[in-house]
DNA sequence: TAATTTGGTTTATAAAATAAACTAGTTTAC
DNA sequence: GTAAACTAGTTTATTTTATAAACCAAATTA
């Protein structure tokens, strides 16, 4: 059996960070997924609204302690695509013997 | 622990699987890559350069049945790099209860 | 001898990641 | 009360990467 693409949206360092911790959490604020990731405040948020768009994650907007605060949390597709991910990735991660 | 960089070199989805047949077999040429990871000559001519730039693999060209033949081998240092990639990469596959 | 095929490389284009700059408001220190 | 610094992001620009298209050289086939 040959290799299985591996879904772009998901093979990227943040963003698959993102959808790591979400997997754990199932919450998270930016900036929590910020420190995390270690990653810019510009990049995450470019890489959450490209994860937003595909519905693999629901991001709300409120106020906490005066501070705008936008909350991400994985949605059914998007864990069902994270769980298909790694299935496919294992894949790559283990040499065949030929 | 955070998560870990991932080895960008080896985060591509064609330069890891050629990572990953070269793991299993020690020894492939430029048409058995091609065929096994569903890739194009010319991406794969170029993701073989940047390997090799990167000592991960050693290329070798000959002649067989009249044709050039390129063959491709992992090095020790590519092996490692590898290694420490899955590791690495690992960390991400299975998310973390907080 | 004119296509067609093998086995690639090089160059150009599209897509992605990243960094820099900017917005909007809050808090702290004077 | 106002200037400076900080929080929490977004937008835009730049760099990097991946991919596709075009090309090359030789061999084979018709």
């Amino acid at each position: 059996m040959a290799l299985k693409e591996l879904n772009p949206l998901l093979h990227s360092q943040l963003r698959l960070a993102v959808m790591s911790l979400l997997a754990g959490v199932k919450e998270a604020d930016f900036s929590f997924l910020k420190e995390e990731t270690n990653s810019t405040a510009g990049n995450l948020s470019v890489q959450l609204q490209k994860l937003k768009e595909a519905d693999y994650i629901e991001i709300e907007k409120s106020f906490k302690n005066n501070y705008p605060q936008t909350t991400c949390k994985m949605t059914n597709k998007g864990l069902s695509a994270f769980n298909e991910y790694v299935e496919n990735l294992k894949e790559y991660l283990v040499p065949k013997k030929t």
